[in-house]
RNA sequence: GGCCUAGUGGCUCAGUUGGUUAGAGCGCCGCCCUGUCACGGCGGAGGUCGUCGGUUCGAGUCCGAUCUGGGUCGCCA
């Protein structure tokens, strides 16, 4: 193959009269009679036009499927008619010589390479090959690329050295569904791919490295979401030693902004200090742990003004109620809004609006016009003007905060003037409680992970312990970062004392024999001199999901599995012989 | 595992209260076209309507079951 001169991006009117050789796909040819038609040729860089004039060359471009690869070498022309949609619009290549590299032998695609994003998402990824030349699908790759690259380069500029750490390692007994790697040389054993490395991190800090990071993939065998891949994900794992919260928010607040303005499909970013929301507040004024800062809207509590009005899903329950002032939404779309609103949060939402006099109604007016009290509280809590529309939750608080949580959203992207969409904000969510009585237990277990350092340290778990202070009350020193109402990461200060974990382990009922069990290597390691130590993993694929402007977490991955967890372009899980399942002491059993 | 939704030529979809031979666009094949660029024009091939069962004189359409996607809840410390 005679190597090229150019890409098919490159050439300009500068390069007229210049023989240079270019390689690529064959996108389409344009029949326009005689011997004359157009060929466009693609390569990663972009297309160029190839025009054919004699029956030899003609010859050659019929006998070809399109998206076969070729080789052109001629001389560059200027168009007689000029194309200014695409950058070579100016030139044409006059092929002297075409060499076939690659046949496409199918005359029929599965689909339509530059249209693939409107085909059946099975067939793109069966395919994902073809439906990685389309460059609306390729670009998203590129951006991944850069975006780690951009990482990785300040994380180093910041002093974090990335170190990576085992990807066969030991199944850890918390947290979500481990993969597990049976071990050849160890009948019934198994490792664990790790689910984040969570530990190794917190073991280099005890090793001394002061500051690491890793874009480590992490493993769990959980159920997909539209922003969640299954089985694997990659996040941007980091810790920091002698360190606290305000050490990691600092240096997430210097190097996301930049790499969001940079990259992102909107290039505004909120700009350091994030705005820092404690864990109650959030969930009394958003009805979320993720807000959407980019929403106006809010949450207010009219349990007190509400719950005897009459109305029978308000009796004994948690009242929230959403108001959102210049609504212009008709009825029938509030009503598909608040069907939207049940789906996702579980129960039913209700509604009511102020006209455009102030008087209210519609929905559940009726139950809230009852009796001029009733009415006059409601309007002064929520400062009702008219036409404002008031969307309503109840139930036992924690659902009513969810259906309020979920009436933000949707009512902010629903409703003219109440989000400014083309900007990404950030907030860190703070103080997270450590602890929470189960549901089903109705003991008292950790609210989050053990790992983190409860605010107050060995003083407010002993005081707990005495009776002094409600254990419920003690908060983790852990936080997340939120953008756009998504959540990006989870980090805390951890826990680095051996006393202090096994205390906080008793609140639990469990003692030093099960934390040792549980983190043998980790426990064992903060005996010998810890340093106190933070960190955050914010996750790769989120973010650049949120970069990209794409709702689904397959669009930034460049071979991703289905929702089942399987990639049926590799026919992955697949069956495996015998001999190799003999080898590792594996015996399948059919189930009926 | 629950709920919602979709499945009709290679691809994307339409198909009315059940009623003649299941349509369109794109793609493909053939012919025409000397400046196209989403080229254009004419013609053609291509469908057991996801599968199984039922109701009916008659099912793409109605009913039941099932399979396969996607979304969502559970789950994801």
């Amino acid at each position: 193959m005679q190597s090229r001169t150019h890409t098919c991006g490159e050439l300009r009117k500068t390069n007229v009269g210049e023989t240079v050789t270019i390689v690529g796909w064959m996108e389409n040819v344009r029949e326009v009679g005689g011997n004359l038609a157009f060929v466009v040729m693609r390569d990663f860089y972009g297309t160029t036009q190839v025009v054919v004039e004699t029956e030899d060359i003609m010859a050659i471009i019929k006998s070809l499927n399109k998206e076969s690869t070729i080789s052109v070498t001629g001389k560059v022309r200027e168009r007689s008619n000029i194309n200014n949609k695409i950058p070579t619009g100016e030139i044409e290549i006059v092929p002297e010589k075409i060499e076939v590299l690659g046949k496409c032998l199918h005359a029929e695609l599965p689909f339509e390479i530059n249209h693939s994003r409107n085909a059946d998402e099975s067939f793109r990824l069966k395919y994902r090959y073809l439906d990685l030349r389309n460059p609306e699908v390729k670009d998203n790759i590129v951006l991944r690329c850069n975006v780690v690259s951009a990482l990785r380069n300040s994380m180093n500029e910041h002093g974090f050295l990335e170190i990576t750490t085992p990807i066969l390692t030991a199944s850890s007994p918390e947290g979500a569904r481990d993969y597990l790697v049976p071990a050849r040389k160890h009948p019934g054993k198994f490792y664990a791919l790790p689910q984040a490395p969570q530990q190794f991190k917190q073991l280099l800090m005890t090793a001394g490295f002061d500051r690491y990071f890793q874009i480590a993939p992490c493993f769990r065998d959980e159920d997909a979401r539209g922003d969640r891949s299954p089985g694997e994900f990659y996040q941007m794992d980091m810790e920091m030693a002698f360190a606290s919260k305000e050490d990691v928010f600092a240096v997430l607040e210097d190097v996301l902004p930049p790499i969001f303005a940079k990259y992102g499909k909107y290039n505004i970013a909120s700009t350091a200090p994030f705005k820092r929301i404690p864990y109650l507040q959030a969930m009394e004024e958003y009805g979320s742990d993720k807000p959407d800062l980019r929403i106006d809207l809010r949450v207010f509590d009219v349990t007190d003004e509400l719950q005897s009005c009459g109305f029978e899903p308000f009796n004994g329950n948690t009242i929230k109620a959403v108001p959102v002032s210049n609504c212009t939404l008709t009825r029938k779309q509030i009503d598909a809004i608040c069907a939207d609103i049940e789906v996702q949060a579980g129960a039913k939402a209700y509604w009511f609006k102020a006209d455009e006099t102030g008087a209210i109604a519609g929905g559940i007016a009726k139950f809230v016009n009852a009796d001029e009290k009733t009415a006059e509280a409601i309007k002064a809590k929520l400062n009702i003007a008219p036409n404002t529309l008031v969307v309503v939750g109840a139930g036992k608080k924690g659902l009513a905060q969810k259906i309020s949580g979920v009436a933000v959203k949707m009512l902010g992207s629903a409703c003219e003037g109440h989000m400014d969409k083309e900007r990404y904000e950030f907030c860190w969510i703070v103080d997270f409680p450590m602890y929470e009585i189960g549901e089903e237990s109705g003991d008292l277990e950790f609210c989050h992970n053990p790992f983190s350092m409860p605010i107050g340290g060995k003083e407010i778990l002993e005081k707990a312990k005495n009776g002094e202070v409600d254990p419920l009350s003690i908060m983790a020193d852990q936080y997340d970062l939120v953008c756009n109402g998504i959540e990006l990461s989870s980090g805390a200060v951890r826990n680095h004392d051996p006393e202090v974990m096994v205390k906080a382990f008793e609140m639990v009922r469990l003692g030093e024999e099960e934390v040792k069990a549980k983190f043998p290597a980790m426990y064992n390691a903060f005996t010998y001199g810890a340093p106190p130590h933070a960190g955050i993993a914010p996750g790769v694929d989120r973010m650049v999901m949120l970069l990209a402007g794409e709702e689904c977490i397959r669009e930034i991955i460049a071979f991703p599995m289905n929702k089942n967890a399987q990639d049926i372009m590799m026919d992955a899980p697949s069956e495996v012989e015998q001999k190799q399942l003999d080898e590792l002491h594996i015996a399948i059993v059919k189930k009926d």
